[in-house]
RNA sequence: GCCCGGGUGGCGGAACUGGUAGACGCAAGGGACUUAAAAUCCCUCGAACCAAAAGUUCGUGUCGGUUCGAUCCCGACCCCGGGCACCA
């Protein structure tokens, strides 16, 4: 017998795939084209398990696919610009381009281990100027859309990483890469208006029906929508309006104060020549010190008055106006007005300087003199003149429009997203194509001058600092526009620009004349199934959207969502814990892959759990894995040649013995268990096991040393049935053992080409049945009767076993339940 | 605090979205083969009562409810994981 030497058969394998170039894809109809993707990998020098994973569970969906008959594109390429590179530079003194490049020939190398069904043609790397060279042509046009924009603002600067970070990249206040503390700075740099998407990419989480409910939740939190007015309050020492943002204008009539945050541009203004002049310069000197990030720490509210006041817009009072340290400014207006009975923070601000309380909603009973906490629910409007007797909801629209009518307020929605900040003090990215001249300002670099290449050549810089700014041959140019000496920009774009398109130019990666071919494009779009970790749930999604959407109205594309359908994996754990180097408890997949080959390593990780969930790595169960396969290989190999000759798929058709008719439904339910678990929601884990009980079943018929018995068995044919069966199903699961399997069957075309199985369902129905038998809803017994039983015949049956008799004896009958083919119960007194 | 997930044997996990809880695998125990070991094969394996079997009772985080019947539906609560959070 052929022993199964997983070495050899995967090096074979692999390089059978390679020179027949069977996984390289056209895609001839819309109809035929099916897209599956994983999030491609930064190239940092080794794959880890969560790697193996993502890739596998994305294989065999495309490897599925595939032979359902589908043109699968399954591509393969790296997100290869980044801070990593730059730091490996500096530590091993060579450069961030040689150490990319390197990885990923190496990574390449273990990718191809796996097994992967990739269409490598297809492959890309963003650092080339290939592909960066188009999202600065990208970026050009959003420069010229409004789209890309420069400002200064207050930024969050990750001083080990030396650059700005996107709010999305900052966690708790730390990095998302280094978890060092983010630092608030002014600075000058580049957004992208993802804020004028923000409504379009909350509307269009109702249509991403493929996507897990958690990871939309997410989104939508982080956009943050929240609808209401915009009020102007007069402040008569200013002559000017002080304008708040309120989610509850029902409310306007519980105003009993108003308050600011201290960078408010007003602030210092409103207690000029008051007596409250010094009180708030050291209120402010005190919180303005402060970062954002501290001052959300702070729970104990505290403020200041300013000594000057407003007037209240529908009954003109005079509402004194404090600086409050929970007062946000770039959240709404930087203003709030004050209602202390319907929101808890002014609550306990008015409890602590003293301010009224006034109660506008009644929601039944409530005093004011009682209250304990603010009462933010519903109810009917009171206190507020022609309002009340409204409800509370209606009268938000009913406030609103009364006021607007006035010229004093305006229906407005504010969200929480804000616009992304894409500019790095890094080297290793792309640069930002724009040219800073003295007399013309900011000026495109025009896009017959693009690529901007980045520089190879630049000395790295062991502080971290980007060397592009003392790269004179990099930052001297012309001004495009005048001809003048002027300066390039140094600052390079956010490595997530890069990720944020590369899915759409999988379609057509050698395309020199443009960034997509439309047509394209539109035939392989939007990806039917990404596969990817939930860390990115905000981050990478979010933009890709948001990508997707500008790349459509500037008419690149004609769809407006990437990603159909995702499959958000969960992480690999090893001891309970995430695998890390500090920890210790890092399994090395090229360490297992050498053990036990590329197929068990697979296989576990498909088996240990579901896809969603987190995966406890246990060495052991690889062992049992292995054993599985190892089962498996031999009941083809040692049959080998008896299999061979029977001719495939032939059958006598009746086959009376009882044993052999029950492979063949084993067979038959196992294709349709199989089909059934990867559709739906992707279960292998239970598909596996169920492959498990087919050859579990064929090696219980197999004589003590493993080979065919009865004559019977060899014509039937129900064992090559079976076996082929088995080995077609398992060869998504376990491409390399499957495909040499294949071979040794007689087969001559790769396993990978073949059509996927489909059961009969006339062979999987049972011929007798085993019902259970209740006795007032407990189980009492089972009873096997013929598969078509009516319920008479299913309780008379019952009836006759002694032991429904003990228990039904000297009792009546009141009610019989009979669950066809499931359960019978019999209700007694 | 708010919003999502999730609590099932010693462990990873099954269970047709109301119908025999614990498939499959791991670990454990016993046995066969072997000079021995490995490998392989067979048996047992939720808990309790019982000498054992038959059997009975309990058992899917807790407490209630609906139902002939609940891991599944409803209500209250506890715990774990994740997201958001002085967002006006």
């Amino acid at each position: 017998m052929k022993v199964y030497n997983f070495r050899e058969i995967e090096d074979k394998q692999q390089a059978k795939w390679e020179s027949t170039a069977v996984f390289r894809t056209e895609g001839l109809s819309k109809k035929s084209c099916y897209y599956a993707l994983e999030m491609f990998p930064y190239p940092s020098g080794r794959i880890h398990m969560g790697h193996v994973r993502n890739y596998t569970i994305g294989d065999v969906i495309a490897r599925y696919k595939r032979m359902q008959g589908f043109d699968v594109l399954h591509p393969m390429g790296w997100d290869a610009f980044g801070l990593p590179a730059e730091n490996a530079a500096i530590k091993h003194k060579t450069h961030p381009a040689k150490w990319t490049y390197e990885n990923i020939s190496y990574m390449k190398k273990q990718l191809k281990q796996l097994g992967l069904s990739y269409d490598w043609d297809r492959e890309l790397a963003t650092c080339n100027p290939s592909y960066y060279r188009w999202e600065q042509l990208f970026f050009i046009q959003m420069l010229e859309r409004g789209l890309a924009y420069r400002k200064k603002s207050k930024i969050n600067w990750c001083e080990s990483c030396q650059t700005v970070l996107a709010n999305e990249q900052v966690e708790d206040g730390k990095c998302w890469r280094c978890s060092s503390d983010v630092l608030e700075q002014e600075r000058d740099g580049w957004f992208l208006r993802i804020t004028d998407y923000a409504e379009e990419l909350l509307q269009d989480c109702d249509k991403l029906t493929g996507w897990p409910e958690r990871v939309l939740t997410m989104q939508r939190n982080w956009i943050g929508k929240s609808q209401g007015a915009e009020i102007d309050f007069f402040v008569p020492a200013l002559n000017q309006s002080i304008k708040v943002f309120t989610t509850r204008p029902d409310t306007l009539m519980g105003v009993t104060f108003m308050s600011i945050a201290p960078e408010h541009p007003l602030a210092e203004q409103l207690c000029l020549g008051t007596a409250q002049k010094d009180a708030v310069a050291s209120f402010l000197e005190k919180w303005k010190k402060v970062s954002g990030k501290e001052r959300s720490e702070t729970k104990e509210k505290e403020g200041v008055f300013t000594g000057s006041y407003a007037r209240h817009p529908l009954t003109g009072e005079d509402v004194p106006i404090f600086i409050a340290n929970f007062v946000l400014m770039d959240y709404g207006t930087g203003a709030v007005m004050a209602v202390p009975a319907h929101d808890q923070r002014d609550f306990e601000y008015s409890k602590k300087y003293n301010l009224p309380v006034r109660l506008v909603i009644q929601p039944g009973e409530l005093v004011v003199e009682r209250m304990e906490k603010a009462w933010e629910g519903g109810g009917k409007l009171v206190n507020s003149g022609q309002f009340d007797g409204l409800d509370n909801q209606e009268a938000k629209t009913v406030i609103t429009d009364y006021l607007s009518r006035k010229g004093v307020a305006q229906p407005k929605t504010t969200f929480r997203l804000r616009d992304w900040g894409i500019s790095r003090q890094r080297y290793w990215g792309a640069p930002i194509p724009v040219i800073h001249c003295d007399s013309c300002g900011i000026v495109a670099v025009p896009t017959s001058d693009l690529p901007v290449m980045l520089p190879l050549d630049a000395e790295i810089d062991p502080t971290g600092r980007s060397p592009l700014g003392s790269l004179d041959s990099f930052v001297k140019a012309r001004c495009p526009k005048c001809g003048s000496e002027a300066r390039r920009e140094t600052d390079t774009m956010d490595t997530f620009m890069e990720s944020s398109w590369y899915f759409l130019r999988y379609a057509c990666p050698h395309e020199d004349n443009a960034p997509l071919d439309k047509e394209k494009v539109d035939r392989w779009l939007p990806v039917d199934q990404y596969v990817g970790g939930i860390e990115h749930a905000i981050l990478h999604l979010l933009y890709s959207r948001f990508f997707t959407k500008v790349l459509r109205d500037m008419g690149y594309i004609s769809i407006s969502e990437p990603f159909k359908n995702l499959l958000t994996q969960g992480m690999v754990l090893k001891d309970g814990a995430k695998m890390s180097k500090s920890k210790g408890n890092v399994v090395d997949p090229d360490e297992m892959i050498q053990r036990y080959g590329a197929d068990t390593v697979r296989l576990f990780i498909l088996f240990a759990a579901p896809p969603e969930k987190d995966l406890e790595w246990s060495d052991q169960g690889i062992e049992g894995s292995h054993r599985f396969l190892q089962r498996f290989w031999r009941v083809i190999a040692e049959n080998e040649e008896t299999l061979r000759n029977i001719p495939a798929w032939a059958f006598s058709e009746d086959c009376a013995d009882a044993d052999l008719k029950a492979i063949r439904r084993k067979t038959h339910q196992t294709i349709k268990k199989v089909t059934e678990d990867i559709e739906r929601r992707f279960q292998f884990n239970t598909a596996i096991s169920a492959l498990m009980e087919l050859i579990n079943l064929l090696g219980q018929n197999l004589s003590r040393d493993g080979s065919l018995t009865s004559e019977q068995r060899l014509r039937t044919a129900v064992f090559k049935e079976a076996v082929q069966s088995a080995t077609l199903l398992i060869s998504v699961f376990v491409p390399h053992m499957a495909e040499e399997l294949w071979e040794l069957l007689g087969n001559q075309d790769s396993i990978a080409l073949q059509k996927w199985p489909v059961y009969d369902p006339a062979l999987i129905e049972e011929d007798v049945i085993a019902i259970a038998v209740q006795i007032n809803g407990k189980l009492r017994g089972e009873i096997t009767v013929q598969k078509d039983a009516d319920e008479t015949t299913v309780k008379d049956n019952a009836l006759q076993e002694t032991k429904i008799q003990k228990h039904i004896k000297g009792k009546t009958i009141k009610k019989v339940i009979y669950v066809p083919g499931r359960l019978l119960n019999l209700i007694v007194v």
